[in-house]
DNA sequence: TCCGATTATGAAAACGATTTCAGTTTCTTG
DNA sequence: CAAGAAACTGAAATCGTTTTCATAATCGGA
C-alpha cells in the first residue's frame, strides 16, 4: 500500500507538489505534473481518504436511517436519494432502525463520531428531544418525517391531503361505513393522514368509529388478516382506506379468496402507487407519492446545510399527493367515464 | 466539538489514559477511570472515527455492490447482510451499479482508498481482469455471483439446479413448447440458470429454441412486453420460464388482460418466491432462493478474510434450491393432489 | 530490607493526507 | 536593468486518535 509520501519520493519531489496534483491545485509546472502522474501510476497510488477526510474535516458521506429497505416505498427513496447523491459526489450509508429506537440512537452515533456529514432521518423512533442533541455534531434533514417541536429542514408529502382525497373519493362513490387500516402509529406520516381521512368523514356528517380502525398494518399478512377482521364485525364496512399498497393487495388477494366481491361488496384503497397495484386484478386504486421530487430535495437541502454549517432553523418543504383511481373502488365499466 | 485532548486537559490526565478508559486497556486505576468517564460526559465527547480508522487501519465498513435496490430479490439480500454485519459490528455502505461498469469501477475505489475493509459483490458488471486489481487493496467475496476466473470465495446458489427444476417441472406437465425468459445475460446467474433449462430439455430429447429465447427481461413492463412477443409467434409456446417473479407477475396479468388462460393456455413459472407470488391470481409457481443463509455466509466470509489477511484462495460455498409449486403451473384442482 | 514483578501514568511517534508559510525562481513593466 | 509580481516548490504543522517506550510507584516474597 503506498502512501503520497512514497509518490513524492518516486517523482523526486515533496509531498506538497504530489498533493497539489491530486487537487488541481494551481502552480504545478508541466514537466512535475507529469511526473507525479508517472509515479502515482506505477505505484498504484490512491489518496487514502481517512487522512483526507481526517485533516479536511468532511468524508461526503450521508447516513440516511429508514425502517426497513423491504419496503418498497423506502427502496424507492433510497434508490432516488442515492442517485442524487452520486450525482453530487456523496456517499450514502443506508441505516435500517426496523423500527428500534436504540437501533437508531446508534446510527445517530454516526454523526457524533463524524463518520458522517449528515444525517437524512426518513423514520423517526425516538421522542425529538432525544435526537436534538445530535445538531451539536452536524445537519439533521427530516425526508417524508416531520415533528413539531423539530426545528430543522423538513421535506414532505401533504399526507393530510393524501388522506383526505382518498377517503373523500371512497364517500363519493357512496360508501359510508369506511374502515381506516394503517401502519405503526409512531409515524406522522400515519396520523396525518388520519387527520386527513377523518377531515373527509366528518364533511360528510360521519363520525370516526374506533372498531373500524386497525393501526398495526404493514405488510400483504396483515391485509389478509384485517380482511378477516372487518368482516367478522357485525356491521362489517363497504370500503377500506389501507396505508400501503402492499397492505392493500393482501387484503384483496383474501377476499377474492372468500368470494368477497371488490369493489363491489368491498373496494380497497392503496397507498405509494407501486407496482403491485397493476398487476392485481381488480387494479388496485392508490395514492401517488413523488418520492423522486421529495428526495432530490431532501438531498438538495443536506447539502446545502453541510455547505453553510447552519442548519437549525425550521422549514418545511411540501410535495401534493395524487389520487390514482383504479378498479379496486370503481367497478369496471365506469372507470372510462371518469 | 471536543477531542480526546479537551478530555485529557478537564481531567488532568493525559491522551493515553483516556485513550485506554476509551478501548478498555487494563492499568488504569478505578479514580482516574471515574475522571475520565466523568470529564467525556461533561464534554459529550465521542471519539472522531476517521482519526482512530486512520491510526488502526481498518474501517469497520463494509461496500455491499448490487444493481438495484427496488430489485426484490436484492432488497432482501441487503436486509439480510445488513443484519448480520450489524450483528458483528460491521456497517454496510450499499452501492447501486446501476447494471453500469463504470459505476462499478468507481465503487471499487472504495476499497482503494481505504474507506472501505472489504467488497461484496452481489452483482458482476466488469470482466475479473479489471477487478482483481483491486485485491491488492483488501478482500472481494462473492455472493450470488460467480466467476470462473476469479480465485476468490463466492457464496452462491445452485442456479444451473434451479433452472434445472423449474423447467423440469414444466415438462413434467406436458408441455414441450416452452419459452426462456431472463434478465441480464451479463450475470452468471441467468447464464447458470440457461443451463439447466437446456439440460432439463436435452433430458427429454428436446432441442432449445432460439425464437423462445428472450434474454433482457427485468421488470413487469418486460414481462408484459414479451408474452405479446411469444404471442406473436407462429407456434407459441405453451409455458415460459421466467428469471423473477415481478417478470412472471407481469406476464400473467397480461395474459389475463388479453383472455389468455393461466396456466391452462400459458404455465408461467417464477423465480424468487416474492410476497406477489402468493397475491396474484393464479397464485405464482416459483423457486425459493435461501437468500438468508447465504447472506449470513458471504458475511461470515468476508469477516474471516478480513482477519485473516488471506483472500486470493477460490472457495465455493453452495445453497440449494427448492421449486415452490403454485397455481400458475398447475390446474387448480390437481395442486392437493401433488 | 531489598529486588524483581506488577500496576499505573505520560511523552512522543506513528497513521496519511492538506495547508500554511517561507523561500526561490521566473516574468513584467516602467 | 531594477524591482515588484507571479509562478513554483518544499519544510513543517495540523487533523484526532492509538501505540510504543520510558519511567515511577506499589507490591510480594526471600
Amino acid at each position: 500500500m503506498s502512501t503520497i509520501e512514497d509518490v513524492a519520493r518516486l517523482a523526486g519531489l515533496s509531498r506538497t507538489t504530489v498533493s497539489r496534483v491530486i487537487n488541481n491545485h494551481p502552480y504545478v509546472s508541466e514537466d512535475k505534473r507529469k511526473l507525479v502522474i508517472e509515479a502515482m501510476n506505477k505505484l498504484g497510488y490512491a489518496p487514502n481518504s481517512l487522512a483526507r477526510s481526517l485533516r479536511s474535516q468532511k468524508t461526503d458521506i450521508i447516513a440516511l436511517l429508514i425502517p426497513r429497505i423491504t419496503n418498497p416505498f423506502f427502496s424507492q427513496l433510497v434508490e432516488s436519494i442515492e442517485i442524487a447523491a452520486s450525482k453530487h459526489g456523496y456517499q450514502l450509508i443506508i441505516c435500517q432502525t426496523r423500527y428500534s429506537s436504540e437501533k437508531e440512537l446508534n446510527y445517530m452515533n454516526l454523526l457524533k463520531t463524524k463518520q458522517v456529514d449528515g444525517v437524512i432521518l426518513a423514520s423517526i423512533q425516538n421522542d425529538w428531544e432525544v435526537l436534538a442533541p445530535f445538531l451539536d455534531y452536524g445537519p439533521i434533514v427530516l425526508c417524508n418525517e416531520f415533528n413539531e417541536r423539530a426545528n430543522v429542514p423538513s421535506v414532505m408529502l401533504n399526507q393530510v391531503y393524501g388522506g383526505y382525497i382518498a377517503t373523500k373519493h371512497l364517500l363519493e362513490q357512496g360508501h359510508r361505513r369506511i374502515a381506516y387500516c394503517c401502519g405503526s402509529t409512531r409515524s406522522n406520516v400515519a396520523s396525518h393522514r388520519e387527520i386527513g381521512f377523518r377531515k373527509a368523514l366528518s364533511e360528510y356528517g360521519i363520525e370516526f368509529d374506533e372498531q373500524y380502525a386497525f393501526r398495526d398494518a404493514l405488510h400483504s399478512e396483515d391485509g389478509r388478516r384485517v380482511f378477516h377482521q372487518m368482516m367478522s364485525l357485525s356491521e362489517s364496512p363497504t370500503a377500506v382506506f389501507t396505508g400501503s399498497d402492499e397492505v392493500a393487495a393482501g387484503m384483496i388477494s383474501e377476499a377474492k379468496k372468500h368470494g368477497c366481491k371488490v369493489p363491489e361488496e368491498l373496494a380497497v384503497i392503496g397507498f405509494d402507487n407501486q407496482t403491485i397495484t397493476e398487476l392485481m386484478e381488480p387494479t388496485i386504486t392508490t395514492v401517488h407519492q413523488p418520492v423522486e421530487k421529495m428526495a432530490q430535495k431532501a438531498l438538495e437541502i443536506m447539502i446545502e446545510k453541510i455547505r453553510s454549517r447552519t442548519y437549525r432553523q425550521r422549514e418545511v418543504y411540501e410535495f401534493p399527493l395524487r389520487l390514482i383511481i383504479r378498479e379496486s373502488t370503481v367497478s369496471t365499466k365506469l372507470i372510462g367515464q371518469l
